[in-house]
DNA sequence: TACTGGATAAAACGTTCGTTCTAGCTTGTG
DNA sequence: CACAAGCTAGAACGAACGTTTTATCCAGTA
């Protein structure tokens, strides 16, 4: 959506590591791969990055934020009910995992685990995406006149669910784990109504 | 619990190897920390692992999944009501966590993500693990009462979100994932009851 | 036309990776 | 005491890692 016909190659360089950190964590996405993967050279790496891999990392990982973000924000906007917008939510990831051979699941749990407690920078920028998603649904939460604790509560609920549904469907290589997640939530979410 | 007071040198790799890669993921660990850290040297683990690397990784997921399967059956026969059962074992993990440093979180997810679609052999020790715990709920959720279709959705919706709770609780170093993950499953749960 | 800065290209750095190999050590049985 | 088998020790392999360096290209401006 909204994607420039010809990406520069700061872009593109993004794209390749956020999409190659997605699928193989970030110890195991090497920086000459990505810029393979890119069609862009080592030097323009450095070039755009000069932070090396840990500035590349940061960037993909706030490109995955700002990418999921749009996902979610549309899911949530389609339905006027938000426990439906999640549970559709929820039908949409395991689709878009089926029909990627299940290797594309959340775009920054690799690199969250593999970085946590050992990569500051990458670990601020996946907590700022993490708090950014809840956001998103307490926002909607609260807008469709749930009161501000509850909103809070199952909005971290929902991302954490999400997150690992995703993950337990990836491992199991079946879309059951997102769509029950899903329907359990919008159940969750419903029993809080009134 | 029952740890043999010296335990083998194959014994020392398999922990070492588990524990590493659970903060550093399967990719980010290698095979001469595994031996430094479990006090073996180079030959000790190619003698135990002719496979290498993948072996290693296998027999550490294979520990992990048996490790949390304790915690997880200890937990579901502490509390008569499965759901406050749950409700406790997220809270248990929430304190291992926070008592980690933030370090230790699921002991095989990251390995998990990072070797999707790449490893068989660790994919499916992951999977088994998963399928495992998934079965302990379940078992638990029929042993109480609930109809087999129920029990089956709700487990994996129970090792779903503790999954992505204490992912999340990770990343964000705060317990509060974790506790309320763990009260929303056992609220979930009652609304299944009679 | 000459110059300048951003961007690209490619070779090479030292380090670490997983793995292999050949000794040497221990231990228990004949 | 001898001898195999199980285990440990440590050096060495080629390949890949992240990074640095040097040179070249190519806009746009004066």
């Amino acid at each position: 959506m909204a994607n420039t016909p010809q990406p520069g190659t700061r872009e593109r360089i993004v794209r390749a590591a956020s999409l190659l950190m997605q699928r193989q964590g970030y110890e195991g996405t090497g920086i000459k791969q990505v810029a393979q993967e890119a069609r862009a050279t080592l030097g323009s790496v450095y070039h755009f990055f000069p932070g090396g891999k840990q500035a590349v990392g940061v960037a993909a990982v706030r490109h995955a934020d700002h990418e999921f973000a749009e996902l979610l924000s549309a899911s949530l906007s389609e339905e006027a009910d938000p426990a439906k917008a999640v549970a559709v939510c929820a039908r949409t990831l395991a689709h878009h995992l089926r029909d990627s051979g299940w290797v594309d699941g959340c775009p920054i749990s690799a690199t969250a685990l593999e970085t946590t407690g050992r990569v500051p920078a990458i670990e601020h920028a996946v907590a700022q995406a993490f708090q950014h998603w809840r956001d998103l649904v307490a926002d909607r939460l609260r807008e469709a006149g749930f009161p501000e604790g509850d909103a809070d509560d199952l909005a971290t609920t929902v991302i954490s669910t999400l997150e690992g549904a995703e993950l337990t469907a990836q491992v199991l290589k079946s879309e059951t784990p997102l769509t029950v997640a899903g329907e359990h939530l919008a159940r969750l979410i419903d029993s809080y109504k009134r």
